[in-house]
DNA sequence: TGTGCCTGCCC
DNA sequence: ATTCTGC
DNA sequence: GCAGAATGGGCAGGCACA
């Protein structure tokens, strides 16, 4: 790291600059003209513009080194770059290069964008330096617009009754910004001698100005005086004798500001970043480490520690430009009734509860309609902002499907800043958590009377995910949980927790949070699904639908589309039935003698869209992620198509020919794709073809609505490159033509077969009646019940999970070899539960080992090694088949026959058609 | 440095 | 992935 | 028929800890 000093000003030793020294120094770089940045250095490294103010404030011979803004340049030896930084006229933040490593430096900085300053810009560094003077949570100001609104009802109010209004704010920077912010309002600004002269120099930059007036003792009536804060009290205005004087600086949030001012009233309008902007801007620029100066410096370093980030005050300066009283920490909700909140903005009661609120509504109606209505009504009620934050809330996530960001917050985090929340011994929280068998119900009752709350907002919930996203390590994650979890009422914990578990569990999910999004805002349903599909972020739907611009979003090429899913059936008869059911209704294949479906192989690899244009080429899984870096080498290949192209199909293992195993496709997912030797990694194992069965998008042009023939046509004239192949398309008449061409798919290994309608168009996102699959189990096992657990939800209760075991004829005993649940029916597991609970052997907590005396038949789709069951093996997509009244455990298959069917599997490798 | 646990994401 | 259930 | 809920195996990666 770039070594880092402070002395009255930053020091970087190794490259000998000083940055906003208070002393006179050698090599300085002045990130703005206030008077107490400037001293008279040998060189310095300024803006033009704040080389200019300089020179007015500080007059005097030096070396300067003007540097215009965003281009990177070498002084004395050192690299580096400013960036506008926002806090006054020619403000700049000085981004230095040393090796491998940067470092941002923001001197006096903010977000807002100013009138009368260049709007702040950044870049990615690893060392942040940075001004924390509003660096404490109390200090966020309200939204500019009503600030100055406020300030000009208050000029107003007093001119109309008769008097001065006198506006005090720095002479360079604050005056000026206070004067654009009078633009238009019809008053007339009058200036103070030094604002005046400050004011002049902006216009010689070209900065314009509403027209204002020097100031005139003898005509201020009806004019706004604007003037340094030093002037209060001054001479010049006691002259006055009806007047209201106000401070215009970020402390008025503070409510005794007037007091402390002797003043009228007190405006914030700040020249600096308030707490949300400051952790917004660690955001942006994604430290590694942070270093704080000024004003709150060190508690804002301890707020960013907490938050994952590694941050320390550079000073242990007085904390403070004025010496504050302490303000009592808020009331609770607990205590108080409403959450009563003295700071401006802050809702009254907490925003997230009310969010929490209508979950448990919902919850608790079993009807679509009523579940729909309850969310309309609160998403109409919410600001466009808290739409966009909070819309995707109710599909159990944190963060929009298209946003890549993960939380890695699971049970075991939630556990432990729970636990550490509520000081719950390990005993209450196991009894707790086992008698619910729900993260959101055991948060409830695991924090309820527990914890302080205080009022939580919407916006408060999304830096929360933000920052537990930022957060590095499970500690660091469990102790951000930890710390809200204390200020949380239990029912904001518990959906706090419901949405880190991804899973509301209020039976709504996304499909009817999209029909929820229609009826608030009365737009077609059809509409809102299009562009949630398009947009994949279902919060932007919402703000589009709100403002009825949802055609807004278009389908473009990378930007990924939902799959096309095929329904399940179990035979060839079923599938042909599908067909031949609905003749005489609008399929017109159907039923005739002519009637055709096509055929494919179904293929076990991961579904794969790709898209590729000249430029560019982008793959994408079935879950919409981007997974481009997982297959450098199918990218590569990519670019040699001739067309500019969406296809969609399979990324298969493939090797001389042959298509391997599923298994060890597996091998390159999940890989990392920034690491820079991923291409070497990936080429030298696991080799992948990219089978295409579908072509969505050519040459600028949607096949959404063109029939499967016709894509499929246009796909054939397509010329591949090496690593992608075409899936073949077998035409079939009957049942038994598919069941024939079955058997053959599973003769080359394949995992079964996709039947489409060639009439049909690509639905997005859609399950319905035009593509099927027919799979069949390898094979099935008739096993024992060793173990059953009890299920989470609504199965808390039952004995749901059952843990099964084949036997091993060299021992004699039960060898474990997987776990299931899917297959049963409620009645037949209720039955089982009654049966386990009366044969338990042993009960720990919520598995028991019980009795063997249940024999299930199991069917699955592979089996093969594996250390997860102590029989060595494992079973893929393992379901019950039926329970084998019939049989007893003298019966059950034996672990060498497992093995077999393990090993036969092993031996061949599938083939294409 | 190796191992085990947790999480996310494939099926 | 698979399967069942309630609307 | 659809949407939701509850459940399976297994991989890579990242962290904690020995």
């Amino acid at each position: 790291m770039i070594e880092v000093r402070y002395e009255r000003g930053v020091h970087l030793p190794r490259q000998d600059l000083w940055l906003d020294p208070r002393d006179a120094r050698r090599f300085a770089f002045v990130s703005h003209a206030h008077s107490d940045h400037i001293a008279p250095h040998k060189e310095i490294v300024v803006s033009e513009r704040t080389a200019r103010l300089m020179q007015s404030r500080l007059p005097g011979s030096r070396t300067e080194y003007i540097l215009p803004f965003g281009e990177k340049r070498t002084v004395r030896g050192v690299d580096l770059m400013l960036l506008p930084a926002g806090h006054i006229f020619g403000s700049a933040q000085c981004f230095l290069f040393a090796g491998n490593e940067t470092l941002l430096y923001t001197g006096d900085f903010k977000l807002r964008p100013g009138r009368s300053a260049e709007p702040a810009e950044w870049r990615k560094a690893d060392t942040l330096i940075m001004e924390t003077t509003f660096g404490l949570s109390r200090y966020r100001f309200p939204p500019t617009e009503q600030v100055i609104n406020q300030i000009i009802a208050f000029c107003q109010e007093t001119i109309d009754d008769g008097g001065v209004p006198v506006l005090l704010g720095y002479s360079l920077g604050k005056a000026q910004e206070i004067l654009c912010s009078l633009d238009g309002a019809g008053l007339t600004p009058m200036l103070h001698g030094s604002v005046y002269r400050m004011t002049r120099i902006y216009e010689q930059f070209g900065q314009s100005f509403c027209k204002y007036l020097r100031y005139n003792p003898n005509d201020v009536f009806g004019k706004v005086l604007i003037c340094p804060p030093s002037a209060n009290h001054s001479h010049m205005l006691e002259k006055i004798a009806r007047k209201r004087v106000a401070m215009i600086s970020g402390w008025a949030v503070d409510p005794n500001a007037i007091y402390r001012y002797q003043v009228d009233a007190a405006f914030a309008l700040s020249d600096h970043a308030d707490y949300n902007d400051l952790l917004r801007y660690v955001e942006f620029v994604q430290p590694r480490r942070v270093l704080t100066l000024h004003g709150f410096a060190a508690s804002f370093a301890r707020d960013l520690r907490e938050r994952g980030t590694e941050a320390w005050a550079l000073s242990e300066e007085n904390q403070m430009e004025f010496t504050l009283p302490q303000i009592p920490a808020r009331p609770s909700v607990a205590t108080s009734d409403a959450g009563r909140c003295t700071e401006e903005g802050c809702a009254s009661t907490s925003e997230f509860l009310a969010f929490a609120n209508v979950g448990e509504a919902i919850a608790a109606t079993p009807a679509k309609l009523e579940k729909i209505r309850l969310l309309a009504d609160y998403l109409r009620g919410l600001t466009r902002e808290h739409l966009r934050i909070a819309t995707p809330y109710f599909t159990g996530k944190a963060f929009a499907q298209s946003d890549p960001r993960t939380l890695h917050a699971g049970w075991a985090v939630i556990f432990r800043a729970m636990q550490a929340a509520t000081k719950v011994s390990d005993e209450e929280f196991h009894r707790i958590a086992s008698s619910h068998g729900d993260a959101g119900k055991t948060a409830f009752e695991v924090l309820d009377g527990r914890t302080t709350p205080q009022p939580f907002s919407i916006s408060e919930t999304g830096e929360l995910f933000e920052n537990l996203h930022r957060a590095r390590g499970p500690i660091a994650k469990a102790e951000l949980l930890r710390n809200r979890f204390s200020r949380l009422s239990a029912r904001e914990g518990q959906y706090i927790v419901k949405i880190l578990t991804g899973d509301l569990r209020i039976g709504l999910r996304e499909g009817l949070v999209e029909e929820a999004i229609a009826k608030a805002f009365g737009v077609p349903v059809e509409q809102v699904k299009e562009a949630n599909m398009l947009l994949g972020d279902i919060g932007q739907t919402a703000l589009l639908a709100s403002r009825n611009e949802l055609d807004r979003a278009e389908l473009s090429i990378f930007r990924p589309i939902k799959c096309m899913l095929a329904t399940p059936e179990p035979t060839a008869e079923a599938v042909w039935e599908r067909f031949t059911e609905v003749a005489g209704t609008d399929r017109e294949l159907a039923s005739s003698a002519s009637a055709t479906v096509y055929l494919e192989d179904k293929f076990d690899g991961i579904r794969a869209q790709l898209h590729r244009s000249t430029q560019q080429v982008e793959i994408f899984s079935r879950d919409l992620r981007r997974i481009t870096g997982q297959f450098p080498e199918v990218v590569d290949q990519a670019c040699n198509f001739q067309e500019e192209l969406i296809i969609d199909g399979e990324i298969i293992a493939f090797e001389k020919g042959r298509a391997l195993t599923f298994f060890d496709l597996q091998k390159r997912l999940g890989r990392r794709s920034d690491g820079a030797d991923l291409f070497a990694r990936a080429a030298a194992d696991v080799p992948v073809a990219f089978v295409i069965f579908d072509l969505l998008w050519l040459n600028g042009r949607s096949l959404l609505k063109t029939p499967l023939h016709q894509r499929r046509r246009y796909l054939s004239s397509v010329q591949l490159p090496p690593h992608f192949q075409i899936a073949r398309v077998m035409p079939a008449h009957s049942a038994a033509e598919i069941e024939q061409t079955f058997q053959q798919a599973r003769q080359r290994l394949n995992e079964g077969l996709m039947i489409k309608d060639p009439g049909s168009f690509y639905l997005p996102g859609n399950r319905g009646m035009f593509w099927f699959k027919l799979k069949k189990e390898l094979a099935t096992l008739d096993v024992v019940v060793v173990g059953a657990e009890f299920g989470h939800g609504k199965r808390n209760n039952v004995l749901s999970d059952y843990t099964f075991a084949v036997r091993d004829e060299t021992t004699g005993k039960l060898s474990p070899i997987g776990k299931a649940y899917s297959g049963l029916t409620d009645a037949e597991i209720a039955e089982l539960t009654e049966h386990f609970k009366q044969n338990t052997i042993e009960d720990h907590g919520r598995y028991r080992e019980v009795k063997p005396d249940v024999i299930l038949e199991v069917a699955f789709n592979s089996i093969q090694p594996s250390p997860r069951h102590a029989s060595g093996l494992a079973l893929r997509f393992p379901r019950i088949k039926a329970i084998r009244r019939d049989k007893n455990v003298d019966s059950i298959d034996t672990l060498q026959y497992a093995r077999e069917l393990a090993a036969q599997r092993a031996s061949s490798s599938a083939s294409l058609p």
